[in-house]
DNA sequence: CTTATCATAGCAAACGGTTGCTAAGGTAAT
DNA sequence: ATTACCTTAGCAACCGTTTGCTATGATAAG
């Protein structure tokens, strides 16, 4: 058999001493009764490091029932569509956890579980973040295993804190925006089929654009209420033949498809369409001409999520859970401008 | 305090029986000289799952010394570049992971590491899976916690196994599709700065242009030295003054660029300008007109680097390093042409 | 009736750390 | 010389599992 590693029984008959003083030399646990001559101190250092010592993490977790490992749920949403939210949001969870005292460990599960398997971790976690959604099964298993746990841009019950986008007030400025560019024929393409189904975005976004056009006696354009398929259909439906003279997009990817079928089939954007969609600025960052876009704050999302969480790791007792909505916030650009005559 | 967690002591202490019984039972350890009633056996199991028992890994994992867990290293890298390969490869890592028997945690490490501190979790793991490159540090530390490791696209010493796209079959493979459609003019759009600096493909994909053109007694377009910029001026540079009539891209980001900045230029592909670029279908999928691409084999990669890793774990003295070659293919789709005249 | 065999189940050690408590030796104060 | 206290460090229990070995009673075989 290959070496083994060491363990903290080696590091201390190198050094000569206990288990408990290496223990306490290593983990800086002076005071209280203790304390180590300088002279040992170093040279348990000295071995410690010769030796590669590294401390199982499973034994000390067994004794303090801590792991500093905290889990995110869901990471397969962020390799579906291509510059997808989640992929800002857990780049900024992690840049919080690992600046966070204490240093945690932040493993993002991947996997799309088969339905009625866990999908919790079979580790014991400090912690979870769960992106979008998770079974409510799982759900069950957090509050029972009484980790923590915050939930981004879904729903929780009252053990859990949310951090949620706010896809009502996004809509509300999208439309804005448009109608005081002077457009008065908006037209919406919604999300294409099984892209996260049932989501409270999908609803809030349409049920808004509907309302806010109602609210301005404006009339709707037909194709809203559907899925998004082809981009081309879409076009010739609302542009050549409803004469929308701009759209608001669910997401980035569909107006990737516009923006692609519109210059095959010769309309110009902004000139003769205006168009604004939901992302962020990193999946905006690509497009060209510089889309418009209601930016979801997704850098925020993660922020907030993972400092709620640090906040009820250090306290479980006091830390409430809450319910944050993130603003979301127009950012004009190249795709969107008055209607032309 | 809350309810805390049932472990085996309650669960033996509500069936009646002993620690060691129940653990016997729930993980099938049966025969050698052990054997329970079903009675007794129905009892525990009907117990144990209305106390929603679960195993605390870390106690397990003391014991057997086996975690079952796998981490995949550098898992920040899909995070970069929108739509780029290990977010394909890790799916599919994931995939080949979760249902390999026994069951194995896949957890993706997505922290951006300080220079200097370990890339390797605290945990004690089965196995690893390096997305394209780490410290020497941290494969120092790997091979010293004798965990079996595979790298995906980048370098190992012998005591890991590596899968690696053959890129300069790849680029050999372009430049004999461009030169088959009749172009002679074929410039090579290099990576941008700091896209992974130092690695292989870089240096491959380059040299392997300058070396194929050569050989067909063709020259090589001025701009394939530098860094990729900005894409409008290097259409002006290599198409509207070198008269390229093809282009050969780095990545996908790169050819994305180009071919937003030739609908701004009024340059119509691939009537005027054929364009390849190595990615995956995953990203390739999204543009429009269909892009010409080299295919990574992303998928296949990360397949076949989760069998290797799976072998190695499963039996790891027999198990021996390999090092895998990916070939890469031609997907001939809408941006290539013949040039016109 | 004794002995072997089988079915059933528990004891206790081990895994690698952490930590409350105790112990040994030295020094200072009384 | 006794007491008190500080410094330095070790003992041993404990965390929750797994597992080799042992124990008990019953049944079958001789």
């Amino acid at each position: 058999m290959a070496k083994s590693v060491a363990n903290l029984g080696d590091v201390a008959a190198a050094a000569g001493v206990s288990k408990s003083t290496v223990s306490r030399v290593l983990n800086n646990k002076l005071g209280n009764g203790f304390a180590v001559s300088s002279e040992v101190r170093e040279r348990i250092l000295e071995i410690a490091s010769q030796l590669r010592y590294r401390p199982n993490l499973m034994a000390r977790g067994l004794t303090n029932q801590r792991t500093r490992m905290v889990s995110v749920l869901g990471g397969a949403h962020a390799l579906s569509d291509m510059g997808n939210i989640y992929q800002t949001v857990i780049n900024s969870i992690t840049n919080v956890l690992d600046n966070a005292p204490g240093g945690f460990d932040v493993t993002v599960d991947m996997s799309q579980h088969a339905p009625g398997t866990s999908e919790l971790p079979a580790w014991k976690i400090d912690g979870a973040i769960i992106l979008a959604k998770c079974t409510s099964q799982t759900v069950e298993e957090i509050k029972h295993s009484n980790a923590p746990y915050v939930v981004i841009n879904g729903p929780a019950d009252s053990s859990g804190s949310t951090v949620t986008p706010d896809d009502i007030g996004g809509m509300e400025i999208a439309v804005k925006h448009l109608v005081q560019l002077g457009h008065t024929r908006i037209a919406y393409a919604s999300a294409p089929l099984s892209h996260l189904a049932g989501h409270s975005s999908l609803k809030d976004r349409h049920d808004t654009y509907v309302k806010e056009l109602n609210l301005r006696g404006l009339a709707a354009i037909k194709g809203h209420e559907e899925p998004f398929t082809s981009a081309e259909d879409f076009l010739k439906s609302v542009v050549v033949i409803q004469k929308a003279t701009a759209i608001i997009a669910y997401g980035h990817m569909s107006a990737l498809n516009i923006m692609q079928a519109a210059h095959a089939l010769g309309i110009a954007i902004p000139r003769e369409l205006s168009l604004i969609a939901f992302c962020d600025e990193h999946a905006a960052g690509v497009m060209s001409p510089g889309l418009t876009f209601i930016d979801l704050g997704s850098r925020e999302m993660g922020r907030i999520a993972a400092e709620m969480l640090l906040e009820k790791i250090k306290n479980p007792e006091q830390a409430q859970s809450r319910n944050v909505k993130i603003q979301e916030k127009l950012v004009f650009r190249d795709t969107t401008a008055r209607p032309c005559r």
